[in-house]
DNA sequence: TATGCGACCGTAAACGTTTCCGGGCTTTCT
DNA sequence: AGAAAGCCCGGAAACGTTTACGGTCGCATA
């Protein structure tokens, strides 16, 4: 079913079928209807690669899947949800939401590079920012429009919507600091990971509110999967002068700490008090309740989506108005962060 | 960087550097060898709209997710490690895995249609396959390429790789009934998706095996996520004849059917036993440990992709020979499945 | 009436690539 | 030596679409 098949049909130019089709100009109200309700009748699908090697515009945005971080940060479930949201907020748009992943072995840069150069997407949904990332870098040279999910330390300013950790961890800090903690120990991503910057510093101006001290050897900088969570909350618990509270900035972590905790004969929410990051189906399966933040997947995904087709636009009509903001997150209390005698 | 820019700039014809590219005859081994380094100098990579629109190939697989009837069954953390095997053995040839998700309210044939119409991938990956399934017939009808991870009741014989729930429901019951349960619960998929039926048939041929009735009061057929694990448990143990054990074929439902035991004064692993479908974090952080089964997932994305370009070679030459397994999972003990007194 | 101006439509060029076809040239066979 | 075959390469068509450009009408204005 061509676009030439349909106008022969219609016994129209295929050039005056194409400008119905697509809301143009040059084109009389009666002879579009008729274009379009026999398009419809027909079954006709514009063939994508011809549209896109004519017009340069390929109608998706892709988002870009970085196994190894994404997991470190965010843990798997973390992502369906959002990319709901960020598709039914595109089908508005006509647009539609492509995942990508790296190939095994290849790190970002050449990903985008061979992507950006075959012209996969109109527009990318980055991941998992790392604190230096020479994917921003690219991507604001190839004036390519772009939204990351996270932000960066590079200079240039870019669109962005990141987790507001600022006002997550400044609450659970003040919650432990509340309860006559003194020692708390923080859980992070790693270092080339720029949120684990972020948390890391948020970690100390929140201590420095609450009258604390901070010491480094109560910082854990790697993964926070559910297995480094179990090593770190073991090799903290070890420490001479140990953590009576732990904060938790990664999703699965709080089982392995659960499991390290009880190896020691520590019961969570008793012995030691805990903070998670998310609510997510493996942190509800824990008890104690695990105390922790909550937030809208899907309404973030559409900020997103609106991020991206903002961007779009602005990229067309050359106008720059980039948007950047923390995403607010909501307590979640559970019994976790309870804890029996100060020690 | 065109391939025109490319082929004046080595004083040869575009035919000639596209033929030596893609490795084909009428090149001698000194020009392909000149082209090749050239394009890589240079950093040439091909349009991928121009080089599908002439041969009709994209180099690229489609995943399709259908989120509601996904997460029915698997649940989110099944596929990320999915994927990664998929994609690492695709890239062997050449080939690039895309995640596409149906449009809010759009069902998967339309989904398909749409996408199939704008050639948008050479092979389709099917997901969450139903009893009766309209894709399937599609795309057999069409002659598109595909591999479905999931059985179905169709028919006509298409390629397929499935969990092994014949053995793992045989596993499962056996170790109930050596146990000396006799009442038995069972929470399943709706009966849409066809691993509803296979895994009910399985269920009572197990039975039969174990000299033990069926009752259709304790099959539960729903949703298998967590708030359904919930209240499907609750409701199986306010039965006048309530089970001791229940077997939980979905990812989250034992996280729900904790809740739910607890919540009626029941302990799992001492006052009811339990046992789950598959190790994944949200079960790793139940206490006590869910008895539970383990896969293999990267190697069976593997065995998927190496199933797809065999698909893909199979379309080419006209040959037929189509896979059909199904996956092997092994049991993984935990204490859950355990109780104190039988009633 | 002559001019101008929209509205509407057809023509054709482009987008970047693959691939068929044919033509030189060298080599091999009869 | 002549014919046949094979190796390389260039030319050009084709894939399906968008879009710039003209051209034809009808109608209003001067």
């Amino acid at each position: 079913m061509d676009i030439r098949a349909l106008a022969s049909h219609l016994e129209l130019s295929i050039g005056t079928v194409s400008r119905a089709l697509n809301d143009r100009k040059d084109v009389s109200p009666a002879t579009r209807q008729r274009v379009l309700e026999a398009a419809a009748r027909l079954g006709y699908t514009p063939n994508q690669s011809g549209r896109t090697l004519r017009s340069g515009r390929t109608g998706t945005i892709g988002f870009m899947l970085t196994l190894e971080h994404d997991s470190a940060v965010h843990g798997e479930p973390f992502f369906m949800a959002l990319w709901e949201g960020v598709q039914s907020a595109l089908t508005e748009h006509g647009l539609d939401l492509v995942i990508l992943l790296a190939r095994k072995g290849e790190d970002g840069l050449t990903f985008l590079r061979r992507h950006v150069a075959r012209g996969t997407v109109d527009a990318w949904l980055l991941s998992a920012t790392q604190y230096q990332d020479d994917r921003i870098d690219f991507l604001l040279n190839q004036k390519i429009p772009f939204v990351a999910l996270g932000r960066s330390a590079m200079a240039a300013p870019f669109a962005w919507i990141d987790l507001d950790f600022e006002n997550v961890i400044a609450e659970a800090i003040a919650l432990f600091a509340a309860a006559g903690h003194r020692r708390i120990g923080l859980v992070a991503p790693p270092a080339a990971i720029n949120n684990s910057h972020i948390i890391v510093d948020c970690y100390r101006t929140a201590l420095a509110v609450a009258g604390i001290p901070f010491d480094p050897a109560l910082v854990h900088n790697g993964d926070t999967d559910e297995n480094d969570g179990e090593s770190t909350a073991h090799h903290l618990m070890m420490l001479a002068d140990r953590p009576s509270a732990l904060l938790l900035m990664g999703e699965t972590a709080p089982v392995g700490a659960y499991r390290a905790l009880r190896g020691l004969g520590l019961e969570p929410g008793r012995d030691i008090a805990l903070i998670g990051l998310r609510d997510n189906p493996a942190c509800r399966a824990l008890s104690p309740d695990l105390t922790c933040f909550t937030l809208a997947l899907d309404e973030l995904g559409l900020a997103l989506a609106n991020a991206l087709v903002g961007t779009l636009a602005a990229h067309d009509t050359k106008d720059a108005a980039l948007l950047q903001m923390r995403w607010p997150m909501t307590l979640r209390l559970g019994t976790s962060h309870h804890i029996q005698n100060l020690p």
